[in-house]
DNA sequence: AATTTAATGTTAGCAGTGTAAACATGATAG
DNA sequence: CTATCATGTTTACACTGCTAACATTAAATT
């Protein structure tokens, strides 16, 4: 028989929120539905989360942390132009990957980060990372540091949306050369596109 | 006294989705209120727009009509480097200003463009026009004007993310160097830093 | 001109949603 | 042992997208 209280609902609560936002997207997850999945009342979650956006806050602090790892070079070493076609490349690979996930991470559905004090801290986390990685790459003031971040940063989510959107718009010209085949083959060598791009921003 | 008939509802009811979408935010968009406004039964809607999706569909043909509208460059004379960075500056000062009706257009609320012809023909006029500005720089094979064309709009849709997601997430670095200064730094320079970003794709 | 048809509007209603209020249970601190 | 408080339940409200059945009227057909 099970007992009156959960013991552990809001952990199962995060990580099928997780699951069901990433397979269906944000805006099918409901609470009641996700209540019913626990096999918990309707209004159980709300012990746990004050609003909705509040489940949404902690499944976006899931998705940083993933990004920021899948974005972290474990190396104590010299950091090379490669390490950061390397970040670049995981970074789409996650947003692509994790499409929906990421929908919620980037888009408007939690509006305020700083009232989500983990949500913050993961997402600056991620921005940390890339910070770092950076100031590792050469000794550059702190300013063209930041700005490399956001230029790279803005690059690679640029391209996320964009690959992603392009599959969708569809492809009405020549065969060949229209923006699909394009972007898969941007898709397909990520590697020696971010390289080409991160030249211009950097000097070897 | 009123007729029984509208007799221009539908026009009516999109200009007032994209007034209220713009302002709100599409999620709190609901055709309900949307009838309410405009004097109408509560079904009404549904005899010119199937689901929700198809009048999510027409505020974004709209999007697409204005953004390529603001990334038309109306000139025959040979085409510059300026020109491009004028239609990036352009593109991300409708994402910016625009920001709700934005996410509609890139984000997930419509599924897939190809359902609604004049959505994807918007869309795709939007593409159009950045191919032809390019076709017109300089005299590249197909396939190397729809590369500069993703990257150039991968670019400035990165941008506008990341410069909206960047005043959101806080700075809770040093000041004056941190990712939010950085980026409101770009903002005012949009020019310098699209020109800069150019160069690395084009030459002159 | 009369009549049929199709487009457009209304009413009523279902199933689902977020959320608040009042109450129930039981783990834990005193 | 008891009081408290975190956690769960029940009930209820206002709102949503959407469907089905019906009403009105503009437009097409005879």
């Amino acid at each position: 028989m099970k007992s009156y209280h959960h013991g552990n609902l809001k952990q199962e609560l995060i990580d099928c929120a997780c699951k069901l936002c990433e397979r269906d997207g944000y805006t099918k997850l409901s609470i009641r539905s996700l209540a019913k999945e626990s096999g918990v009342s309707q209004t159980a979650p709300y012990r746990h989360f004050e609003t909705k956006e509040t489940l949404y806050a902690s499944v976006a602090t899931e998705g940083f942390k993933k990004l920021s790892k899948a974005c972290h070079i474990d190396t104590d070493k010299k950091i090379t132009k490669k390490h950061l076609v390397e970040i670049g490349c995981n970074y789409i690979e996650f947003g692509l990957k994790n499409a929906n996930t990421y929908d919620l991470m980037f888009g408007t559905a939690v509006g305020n980060f700083a009232e989500y004090p983990e949500l913050l801290e993961s997402a600056n986390s991620t921005y940390e990372n890339m910070r770092l990685s950076f100031s590792k790459l050469a000794s550059d003031s702190d300013e063209v540091i930041a700005f490399k971040c956001i230029t790279l940063w803005s690059m690679v989510h640029g391209l996320v949306g964009i690959l992603r959107k392009v599959q969708v718009v569809g492809d009405d010209f020549e065969e060949g050369v229209g923006p699909i085949s394009t972007a898969s083959v941007i898709a397909t060598n990520l590697e020696d596109h971010l390289d080409k791009v991160l030249t211009g921003l950097i000097q070897n």
